[in-house]
DNA sequence: TCAGGGTGCTTGCAATTGCAAGCACCTTAG
DNA sequence: CTAAGGTGCTTGCAATTGCAAGCACCCTGA
């Protein structure tokens, strides 16, 4: 297998890790599968069999084909229909189950969305060095804040 | 892995190679493995990676779906809806929050059959009435044909 | 300060995977 | 009869996979 699909999953395990907010102590345990042999997963240096993939998928929530396909076992489903154009059309739910998950799907669309932004703005103080000093400053409240409210 | 989830894939890889009438050294050939070893893996001696099942199933022209299905790497797809499809390959939602609306839409799914079929326990004694005879005698007819088209 | 608990990573090893070399057997042509 | 070409399988081995034991480091509480 192709070096460079190996680092992607391990890459993308990690990304997922971390957004799930645990340790790869945590995942490894809840996945069933060593600690010492996710983390050479997750740096590229081991390609997990499909089976491993399907336990790391379980212990994240996530789909397994997902992992499969991040791997190269498993091809990306065409389907690129409109996710709320698709739940609108779909006879098999309610008006208000309709509204409910397009309100969700909204949710993760705005979160996802402010997670991007949040991450453009770490990056912007980088370009303008001599604002980053009032920038910086304004952040560093902003953070105090959040620690006090942690 | 579990021998019998093995010893069902090596079956099905000869089962399908003798359905396309080609020996095991033509097959081995053409999926670009060793002949000794796809004659292990059809005996049940040695239990594939997914990398080597996707070669088999190139030489034997199926889909390696069906064949990770068969190693029970892979579950069994249901037909999925437009919505469902649409949510999976939606590029702007994390694996997680795919997972979440999933969920959602299929317990949405199963509170409306639940109620259907509700509804229709209250709807049996409606059909006594003649036009319901009629449109119910109808529908049976267009069934009929279907089956013989099929 | 030290001890305890947490983090991720290193290392050696057993088991498994996939292969090359070769064997045993069958069929066909000369 | 033999030789050639085909079939599926055996065997030993190198490389890979996944693990257990343990290391290095960090943080917190007493």
């Amino acid at each position: 297998m192709a070096g460079s699909k190996v680092g992607s999953i391990g890459e993308y395990i990690r990304e997922q890790r971390q957004r799930a907010k645990i340790s790869l102590r945590q995942l490894a345990a809840v996945s069933g599968i060593s600690n010492p042999y996710l983390s050479q997963i997750e740096r590229g240096l081991r390609k997990p069999s499909a089976e491993i993939l399907q336990q790391i998928a379980k212990g994240l929530r996530i789909s397994a084909e997902a992992l499969y396909v991040q791997a190269g076992i498993l091809d990306e489903r065409e389907a690129d229909t409109d996710t709320q154009a698709a739940i609108r059309a779909d006879l098999l739910l309610t008006e208000r189950q309709k509204q409910v998950l397009l309100d969700i799907y909204e949710s993760f669309r705005r979160e996802n969305e402010a997670a991007a932004a949040a991450a453009a703005d770490e990056e912007d103080p980088d370009h303008d060095a001599p604002g980053d000093d009032t920038q910086a400053s304004a952040g560093e409240d902003t953070d105090d804040a959040r620690r006090k409210t942690s």
